[in-house]
DNA sequence: GTATTTACGGAACTATAGGTACGTAATATG
DNA sequence: CATATTACGTACCTATAGTTCCGTAAATAC
């Protein structure tokens, strides 16, 4: 299923490098903000031409949806699948933490999260960009949610609490977490702060 | 002292409106975001005209270090007052609460909080707006720092924790709250959220 | 009055953003 | 070969940002 093979297709092939233009924005757009990288920018660092990136995602707000795409597959999914486990509440808290405060120098990876980021600029965004970024929110808080009911099916959390505020206490940590790393805390000390706030669950 | 009364000054008197100009790309900045707002639009709000702008502030940055100036009198020297006051710790946190949560339709004041929303677009401001929001982030953190330490001294924190980490932990959930505020998380659910990460120091 | 000083603001200027028109190159088909 | 099709990228367009030039107005000093 699937046209996936080469159809003999007419006309000139295309030889936009979409992969690497597509990088190249992720990367930008993360070390130095989604607002701070010009469509030129990308351009200059991928070699691609601007008409060709138009061609291939259509606007500006086209290419931030596209990059937002591969982000959450990159890092938003990878943390997805650490809440879906099937482990102990508080493994997986130790998980989380873990996650968010490893080391970016070894892989090249930037400080902070993008997805974070865009949250912060979101009315600086196109309509495209905006409404993913709704969306990979409640994707987000969904998955929180679920995990925490899990969790109190188990006994493992407090049930005082409402599900949705929890959900929305990790989020917030995790978010703040982020911001801090992008400062230049360093993860040390990010992990602490993490671990006082999760010690309510505890 | 000072030289505030009225030396027969010489040339045509000055007309701009300071204080209202100041005031508008205050409420404008703290609305809209302060990168979405543009010193024409200040103008056409204030009736100043931009050069006047110019002339008074010497620059966009120059504006912005003094609607920084203003915001911190406006806001967080209140905030700061909640800290040094002399009361229970636990008295504090609850005023700390009620100040982050209190309604923002009635005084007609934008939700969440400017400062928080300079620092998220940091790296899109100039230089000068950059010192004053570091300068201003160790003010309050110092403010924090100070507060818990006595908090210390008379056995009302847990001294497990470090006084900066904890300094950074309160600062951080002050800024998720705004966050929350700002998204149109209504000011009950973010006392939930708050009640719940203060809850680790009692 | 004239000279001096200071502030005024319309109309530029420069840089950069997102976005595209259009002539050309590269392929498949007949 | 000619034709249709698709993609290429230089050079441009428009809008808007921050910023300033400069002729003029309003005051004091002589």
């Amino acid at each position: 299923m699937g046209v996936k093979q080469q159809p003999p297709m007419r006309g000139r092939p295309k030889t936009l490098p979409r992969e690497r233009v597509l990088e190249t924005a992720l990367m930008s757009y993360w070390a130095e903000g989604p607002t701070n990288v010009s469509v030129r920018d990308i351009c200059l660092k991928s070699g691609a031409s601007k008409p060709g990136v138009y061609r291939e995602f259509g606007s500006d707000d086209g290419l931030k949806i596209a990059v937002l795409d591969a982000y959450r597959s990159a890092v938003l999914v990878p943390l997805y699948s650490i809440l879906s486990k099937d482990q102990p509440f508080s493994e997986a808290v130790d998980a989380l933490i873990l996650f968010t405060t490893q080391d970016r120098q070894g892989p090249g990876l930037p400080d902070g999260c993008l997805f974070v980021a865009m949250r912060a600029r979101r009315d600086e965004l196109g309509e495209g960009a905006r409404n993913k970024i709704d969306q990979m929110r409640d994707e987000t808080l969904e998955n929180y949610k679920t995990w925490i009911d899990k969790a109190k099916s188990r006994n493992e959390f407090r049930t005082d609490t409402a599900t949705d505020v929890a959900a929305l206490y990790f989020d917030a940590q995790n978010g703040s977490a982020m911001r801090l790393q992008k400062e230049g805390v360093p993860n040390a000390v990010i992990s602490e702060v993490l671990l006082l706030a999760f010690q309510v669950f505890r």
